[in-house]
DNA sequence: CGATTAATATATCGATCGCTATTAAACGCT
DNA sequence: AGCGTTTAATAGCGATCGATATATTAATCG
């Protein structure tokens, strides 16, 4: 399948991955209700019915471009989680990914799901909907980690993993309102320390 | 100054501060962006002309409907900051009252600071940066007060408050993310408890 | 009772919202 | 070249946005 079969009619003049990363990067960077379409179509170069034809509604377009943006950004310390790290590094690594990616120079401030569709009008309700799930998603993978960690030894038996797991995820959702606030990686960085600081279980490498 | 002299003219049919609670309920709600003046006439029962002619405009009312709530939400936890309660007894009733503030039954859901305008459209850059303020404003207050305890013992010479504070900044932030998602008081108490283990100083009361 | 004063309601303003019916343009195929 | 197919651009849909000019109503004062 390298060689596509040569297709009639007018050739699109967006690529559909362009127009997604360009998507993500405006909805990163002012929210869903402060994306317009218009906004959308003059930074992708196209008009609206361009983009209806491509992505269908201004909702599904907001869901494809965090599925693309997300699975970039979050890539790595979802790695992290399933890797063969200890749970302490694994964690540390996915505090510290956290606070360089949603603080970097030449990307939009803070995270692109923690700090999204919070607050919402009325009629913006299921966009809210689908954010939570997402943030809760993220937690419930930090979560199974930790009961993998219990299992392993690194954690107490006993431990509330589920109460951990949404501390961290607290923290995170609070760092990336602190960098939609201006703070830069490094004092992030500070406030991931500090944060480990009440991690209750063995800090030590798997295998000494 | 207790017998106001008899004003001419028309009545006015709504009062200001219950205009004020009025929209401040909405604006937790939905947010800036969220609630629409049409909102918020009809939830106080005015025309839109009365709006603008008690409150000045959209941003002005936003300001000082906030104002008005978080005078009253943030008393109580302000308050013990700067009473006589030791440094982390302190901190324990500062993010319990906020976690019961922000997942009372009967209110809206999350901090109407923390989680407010975070992002935002371009024209509404303006009120962004004042939640910001507002923001670090209650970040500063705790470092001042983490600042204190090193002066009275509570904290070892040369603790990084700054980035105490900042943490503790950021859990209630997030805090306010998971009450938004549903997190009952209960809940987030359990993640307050971790968030404490986090202190680094003497945990004792003051006085003994 | 007018006259004065102030707050109200009616009826919009121009701009923008998300979205689409219609028409024009650019391709492969015959 | 002519045709069918697919996408693009033009133009505009009804609804709503924040905000107002105008006219009306309700109070006190003389």
């Amino acid at each position: 399948m390298v060689e596509p079969p040569k297709k009639r009619g007018r050739p699109r003049t967006l690529d559909r991955n362009v127009g997604l990363d360009v998507a993500a990067r405006l909805f990163w960077e002012h929210g869903y209700e402060g994306t317009s379409i218009a906004d959308l179509t003059a930074a992708m170069g196209v008009t609206p019915p361009s983009l209806y034809a491509t992505f269908g509604s201004k909702q599904e377009l907001y869901c494809k471009a965090l599925d693309h943006a997300v699975e970039r950004e979050s890539k790595a310390r979802m790695d992290a989680l399933n890797s063969g790290l200890s749970a302490y590094e694994a964690l540390s690594f996915y505090l510290h990914d956290v606070a360089t990616g949603i603080s970097r120079p030449d990307d939009p401030r803070g995270c692109i799901v923690s700090t999204a569709v919070v607050q919402c009008a009325a009629e913006n309700e299921p966009v809210a909907k689908s954010m939570t799930a997402r943030r809760e998603a993220a937690i419930k993978a930090i979560r199974e980690r930790f009961d993998r960690a219990i299992s392993e030894g690194d954690l107490a038996v006993g431990t509330d993993t589920e109460s951990l797991a949404r501390f961290y995820g607290a923290f995170v959702q609070g760092m990336s309102v602190q960098a939609c606030d201006g703070a830069c990686t490094q004092r992030l960085k500070r406030l991931v320390d500090i944060a480990l600081s009440a991690w209750p279980g063995k800090r030590s490498k798997n295998g000494r």
